[in-house]
DNA sequence: CAAACGACCTGTATCGTTACAGTTTTAAGG
DNA sequence: CCTTAAAACTGTAACGATACAGGTCGTTTG
């Protein structure tokens, strides 16, 4: 037997390498890295021999040394808008991802931004160092400068949420117009005609599609929109309260809502009770929700469900699909809003 | 000017590296990386131009360089349970945590796990791989063999809740006993005299603390303590209402209840409106939250905050502190709850 | 004036992995 | 019997950074 490249003795108690199992087996450093690669180039049984003793000593890569050679960094990064974290978003939506990275080598690296300005920082952070393999953003406008920069540079990413620039790119997204138009249609069935929509702020795509939704309903099942763009999803629970309050005691006050999101709908509670109406009643609340926390509060809220977490499944799914070179068309899912029961 | 060991002209178009700077000052790769540290064996002059240079091109270290050759990762790991995923608590956490390391060089990788029996598995993937600098854990036991398996291998970590080992470890907790007393006394001063506490699982630490200061709270105020131990705050809603609905239609029924948790109020509450009774008058619930929803849908209930981003911070800077070597018997802190008005 | 010193700078080896360009061995082809 | 080819394996270099052990060159010291 001829001594292969491993020729120091590995330290005993370290960590195991290649060079290790390279001196166990008797076999050069290259040779057992190929075939735990399995290559063509090495025969069966030598490939049995090096899995087998890889498997007993717990060999596992060294990222640093893969990633150092190859630029690949095994690393998912989940850019986080502080935004999504108040509406309590983000959360199950990690999950969702971790389950899917859990089966694979990636790891998931979080990185929040502050503003809706600096959204392109951190982005330009990943092109810029490598830092990942692939990319999942959110919050996607219409014109999207950080969908255009990595489309680009071709680099792998899937958005929550669509864009209108043209562009094939891989997505997961709810169905915000079919949302709001099953809201109207409930609405008008509960004999609700004056309509107003607690709508996302209006840079963001998906406001495009629950406005399109909104609206066709109302033409569809014949009802009237009324104006309520004081405030929108973003805005802190006081202030749709208190635009909601200023709503309901003007003249053009409502007797059917439909809410963009449950925290939304819980400051719409409290406005129109306030207001001495009584859900139900009075006037009827349409929302989405993604905690399931009005249900058990206030079921007299009409709620359909986003379920966040298999979100975070499907992106993961897409991310890494798009790393592995499947086209972006392919990689396009919606899922729909879940009736409550 | 003598060439240095930047010998092969760098890539124009490329990341740089201190190879590109050694290229531009004409000086040695080994002085770049000397001076970029501010090592004392180099002229200020030189550190001065090495710098200016490394700004201008907006140089960044190559991270699998340093790792592979240093091992340090620059990698904080937080490593997270479903449970509380399902609590909603992780989400502010981590933008908790992510304020702090936005201003270091640390990354932030997230790995849940699933159940209470694998929540040894991350820390010892950890270990074993070196794959982060320290690590955040969380739902401490009083035993807790994490903590025993990192303190024995003297590797950085900070835990979310305290534990009752005799070792000295950084940790920040919410002062639970405190809480429990605190709610106890609201209750009585609201009349009530029969209480009971919706608890945390019992080998986690905290429970002992809840517990201790609910029964301090029941011999300082003059109330009586009933049980209620089929499910705690880790059952499923459904779980937590039913039971409560079974305690309050018997003999053994309470005018005053404690939640560990503003989703255990959720369902309490659902169960003593199913019975019949009205919040504030006929009984009294007071409950910790961290998101804020109680408040604005149940104001009846008295709430106490615990803020959840707050110990996201207080947490990453007791782990980066370890790191770099400050005693575990200066990083821990505690919380206080907050009285909401 | 030689030796010693201090201030500054630099080459080499190395971390673990893989791309690439071989080398060896055996068998087939002419 | 020599050439050619295929199969199986291996050494070297390189990714980017840093520890370490030198270098060089004035300046001080005995």
């Amino acid at each position: 037997m001829s001594e292969g490249q491993a020729t120091a003795l590995p330290a005993p108690n370290e960590r195991p390498t290649l060079k290790t199992i390279a001196f166990m087996t008797g076999l050069g450093i290259t040779t057992v890295s190929r075939a735990l690669k399995d290559a063509s180039d090495i025969s069966a049984e030598t490939k049995e021999r090096v899995r087998l003793v890889a498997r007993q000593i717990g060999y596992q890569p060294n990222r640093a040394g893969v990633r150092l050679r190859t630029g690949k960094t095994n690393v998912i990064s989940l850019i986080l808008s502080l935004e999504e974290e108040i509406m309590g978003l983000s959360s199950p939506m990690v999950i969702g991802i971790s389950e899917i990275l859990a089966t694979t080598q990636y790891h998931l690296v979080v990185t929040p931004y502050r503003a809706q300005g600096n959204a392109l920082d951190p982005v330009r952070y990943v092109l810029e160092t490598g830092a990942a393999d692939g990319v999942i953003i959110s919050r996607t406008e219409p014109k999207d400068p950080r969908v255009a920069l990595m489309m680009e540079r071709n680099f792998p990413f899937v958005t929550h949420g669509r864009t209108e620039m043209g562009l094939a790119h891989p997505y997961h997204d709810f169905d915000n117009e079919r949302f709001a138009y099953e809201a109207v249609r409930k609405l008008v069935e509960r004999g609700r005609t004056r309509l107003v929509l607690l709508q996302p702020p209006p840079y963001l795509t998906f406001y495009l599609h629950m406005r399109a939704g909104f609206e066709k309903g109302i033409r569809d099942f014949g009802a009237t929109a009324l104006p309520f763009s004081q405030v929108n999803l973003d805005a802190s629970l006081v202030d749709i309260r208190n635009a909601a309050e200023a709503l309901l005691s003007g003249p053009d006050a409502p007797d059917g809502i439909v809410s963009g999101s449950g925290s939304g709908a819980v400051a719409l509670v409290a406005a129109l009770e306030a207001s001495g109406r009584r859900l139900g009643h009075d006037i009827d609340l349409v929302s989405k929700e993604s905690q399931m926390l009005l249900q058990w509060l206030r079921p007299e809220v009409v709620t359909m469900r986003e379920d966040i977490r298999l979100a975070g499944r499907e992106l993961a799914k897409a991310v890494i699909a798009r790393i592995e070179g499947k086209p972006p068309a392919e990689l396009q899912t919606l899922s729909y809003p879940i009736p409550i029961e």
